[in-house]
DNA sequence: ATCCGACGATAACAATTGTTAAGATGTGAA
DNA sequence: TTCACATCTTAACAATTGTTATCGTCGGAT
C-alpha cells in the first residue's frame, strides 16, 4: 500500500524529477544495521523486497518485536518524528531493497502529497495496535497458544524468518519454542 | 488534568447553564460495574474521587490492565468512538464520585471546545503508551522485578488496590506476588 | 454479637520454562 | 576442500511459577 503510494508519487508528471531524486534506492545484504540504538532515526525505509526485524538490547539479550515484509513502511517512529535516540536497532533478515527516505525528503513531499504524512500516522497507529496485541497475546495465552497464533495469523513470519528471532518475538528461549515445534 | 478542563467548561460564563446540564454528577458504592464487556459504551467517567480498573475476562479469570485514579478520564474508548461493543468491563475499586458526560454531550461540546477532542485523542495515546510500557515491561522484567517497578513508578497503586488486582495486572497469582512480597 | 464474604499468607505439589551443554546439519568464505 | 559460523534439536537439571487447599484476619450486614 504505501508502496503503492510511492510509486505513484514517483510517476507524478508534474514533480517527477523534483522528487524522484528525494528517494535512494539501496541493496543491503542479511544482518545489515540500518539503524543503532542510541542513534537518531533519519530515514523511513521502504521495503521493495527482503525483511527487517525491530529489536533492542535487554541485559545482553537479542529481543525482537517486530518483523517487516514488503510493501511495508519501517522507522523508529519517536526517534525519526522528535529527532530523539532511537531505543531500538532495525537490522535486515535477508537480502533486502530498499527505498530510503530521508527526513528532509519525507518533510518536502509531506507538504505536498499530505496522503504521505496520513499514512506515516497510520504507520504510527499501526505501530501502536501491534503492541496492543503482543501485550494482549502474552497476558492471555500461553507460549504454545502464542506460537499456534502466530503459524495462523502470520505464516510467513514462521515460514522466512530464523527460530532464535521468532523465539524473543514469542517471549520465549529458542530452546523451548524448538519443544512446542517438536512435541506436538 | 482533564478535571480542570471540565471545571472550566463548567464556568463558561455565555455557556455555563447550556453546558453545565450535560453533566451528570453521581456516585458509586465499590465494584458498581460501569460498563459490561459487551456492551455499547455511551459514556465518559472523569474521576473525582475514587478509583477504577478496566477489566476482561480471560476463561474465567478477571484480568485486569489498567488502574484510574482522581482528575483522570476513563472510557473503553475503541467502543465509545466507534459504537461496537466494548471487549472490556470497568468497574468501581472503591467508593467513587464521578462526572458522567455522554456521547452526545461530548460531541456537542467537541464542536464548541476542540480542547476537549484534543484531550480525548491524549487519552488515547496515553492508553497505547499504557499497552507498550506493559508490553515491554512483560518482556524485559521478570515479576519480581515488574513489582519492584511499580512500587517505584505507581506506589499509589500499591497503596490502594487490593493485591489480586495488582497480582492480574502484572501477570501473575495472587499467590505468586504474595510470595514476592514476603520472601523480599 | 455473629455470620459471611473479601482479602491475604502459606504449604505441598505439579507443570512450565529456563539454563547449560552437546551434537547434527547446512552455508558461505578463505 | 576445509573451516567458521549460524541454525536447530535434544537431554538433564534447576528455577520459577501455577494449582489446590487450608487457615487467619478484618469489616460489613443482619
Amino acid at each position: 500500500m504505501y508502496q503503492d503510494l510511492i510509486e505513484r508519487l514517483k510517476q507524478d508528471p508534474v514533480n517527477r524529477d523534483k522528487f524522484k531524486k528525494l528517494f535512494r534506492e539501496t541493496e543491503v545484504p542479511t544482518k545489515k544495521t540500518l539503524l543503532c540504538e542510541g542513534d537518531i532515526s533519519n530515514n523511513i525505509y521502504f521495503i521493495k523486497k527482503g525483511c527487517l526485524r525491530l529489536w533492542f538490547n535487554n541485559d545482553g539479550k537479542d529481543i525482537t518485536f517486530q518483523f517487516f515484509f514488503e510493501n511495508n513502511a519501517v522507522s523508529s517512529i519517536e526517534s525519526f518524528l522528535e529527532e530523539k535516540p532511537s531505543q531500538f536497532n532495525l537490522e535486515s533478515i535477508e537480502p533486502s531493497k530498499l527505498v530510503v527516505l530521508s527526513r528532509a525528503g519525507f518533510e518536502i513531499l509531506g507538504n505536498h502529497y499530505p496522503e504521505l504524512k496520513e499514512g506515516f500516522f497510520k504507520l504510527m497507529l499501526n505501530r501502536m495496535n501491534n503492541y496492543a496485541n503482543l501485550f494482549l497475546s502474552r497476558i492471555k495465552d500461553n507460549p504454545r497458544k502464542r506460537y499456534d497464533e502466530l503459524v495462523k495469523t502470520h505464516p510467513e513470519i514462521i515460514r522466512r524468518i530464523p527460530q532464535h528471532y521468532i523465539a524473543s518475538y514469542l517471549g520465549i528461549t529458542p530452546i523451548s519454542l524448538s519443544r512446542i515445534r517438536n512435541k506436538k
